[in-house]
Formats: C-alpha cells, structure tokens, sequence
DNA sequence: CACTCCACCTGGTCA
DNA sequence: TTGACCAGGTGGAGT
C-alpha cells in the first residue's frame, strides 16, 4: 500500500488530476494499455468513484485521472490549493479468477489556510 | 465585402473565437476542407495575423478562429465584453494564377462602458 | 527526467 | 439552427 499526497494545481481543478509518476509504477499491470479503470473510495462518504486513469501512448508517462475526475471536484467543490491525500490498495483477487480492481482511498481533503 | 461585429464572450477570451455562420458562407471556398488559413489586418497597426479558421467536420458549421487567436487576445489585451469588429475582404487574385487570401481587417476594439 | 501548464482539436449538450 | 460552454484527448514547452 502507498500513499500519496497531492496540492490541487489550476489545472487539476479545470481539466484532469495529473498523478506522480509514482503512483503510476505502484499500479500492477499498465502493460501495453494506456488507460485503466480505476476505482476509489471517498473515505468521508464510503462513495466508491470510478474515473479513467490514462498516460500518454507517446513521450514520458504523465499519468493522469481524466474522465470522472471533474465530477468529482465539483461534487467536493475542491479549489487549488487544497491538497487531496489517497493511498493505493493492493490488488484485490476475488474467487478463483483474478479480478483486478485498481483501487485507492481518497483521504480527508486539507484547505489552504485563509491568507 | 462584409461586415461583422462580435461581443466577446468567456469562451472567444480563454479558448477560440467563434464566428456567425454568415462570415462562414461570405468565405468564398471552404468546400470539402475544415480548415483554411486567415489573415488579418489590424487596422491600428498595420500588423498582419494568421489564424486559422476551422469548421466541425460534423453537426453544424460552427467555425472559429483557432490557432494564433488566443495569442492575438493577449497582444490586445481583449476582455470579455470587448467587441472587435472585422471586415472581411473580397478575395484578391495575384497575377495570372489566383492566389486565394482569405483576409479581414480587423476594426477598432471597443471596450465596454465602465459599470 | 518529472511535473505542470498551455495551446489546440474534437465532439456533445443545452437553450 | 446557432452560439456558448463543457469534457476530454493530444503534443509542446518551461522549470
């Protein structure tokens, strides 16, 4: 399991989540694919979000949470600079197949202190 | 030659400029391409753009000014509110082969009245 | 290289 | 039908 943290960028707000490269070797198989389904559970809510994570199929990864990630920021009005903490499930097996489920725990989302 | 006058809206300041379907039609040959290049003249400068004006290959027309416009935005300082005027000229034939230039001139910026 | 932001492109939706 | 805006995908560039 690994954590990570993330200070919302303008970007992050207006368009997609870009993830730290990271993030993306701690996800088992990205293998041939450019975009996963990725699942997260709000911790505050017990809600489970899916969104797409997606990395460029040319240049460096630049792994991303695009679709389903803006949905997202407005339902929790995230603004920049706000940081956003989830940690990284390990893969989950389900039965005799395996099942991967790429999943993380959004965390407590943290404000700015008001200047 | 035809006249136009636009109101800029949020979109036409951050993304691209929009067009009234009519200044798509006075453009003499968008037949089959998407995409033509533009030129315009500012007339307070004298200065030539470049733009390119593209239409959806479906739905409706809805042609704009792509690229080259933002950074036009940002030399004149345009806001929402602004409104531009250009004039779009006849198209000019250069010696025995016909050079098409699809061109305007660019009128006096008009701001909007302070509130 | 890793990360961010930007410019651009495309199509969908809504009034 | 048109125009405004949104969503998402892409590559380039700056730090």
């Amino acid at each position: 399991m690994a954590e990570f943290s993330k200070l919302l960028t303008n970007t992050d707000i207006q368009k997609r989540l870009s993830l730290p490269t990271k993030f993306y070797n701690s996800l088992p198989s990205f293998e041939g694919i450019h975009a996963v389904s990725f699942q997260a559970m709000d911790e505050s809510t017990g809600l489970v979000w899916t969104f797409q994570c997606s990395v460029r199929r040319e240049g460096h990864p630049k792994p991303v949470l695009s679709k389903g990630w803006l949905e997202f920021v407005r339902s929790k009005k995230l603004q920049v600079g706000d940081t956003i903490r989830f940690s990284v499930l390990d893969q989950i097996v389900l039965g005799e197949k395996e099942v991967k489920i790429y999943g993380a725990i959004f965390g407590p989302i943290i404000a700015p202190p008001v200047p």
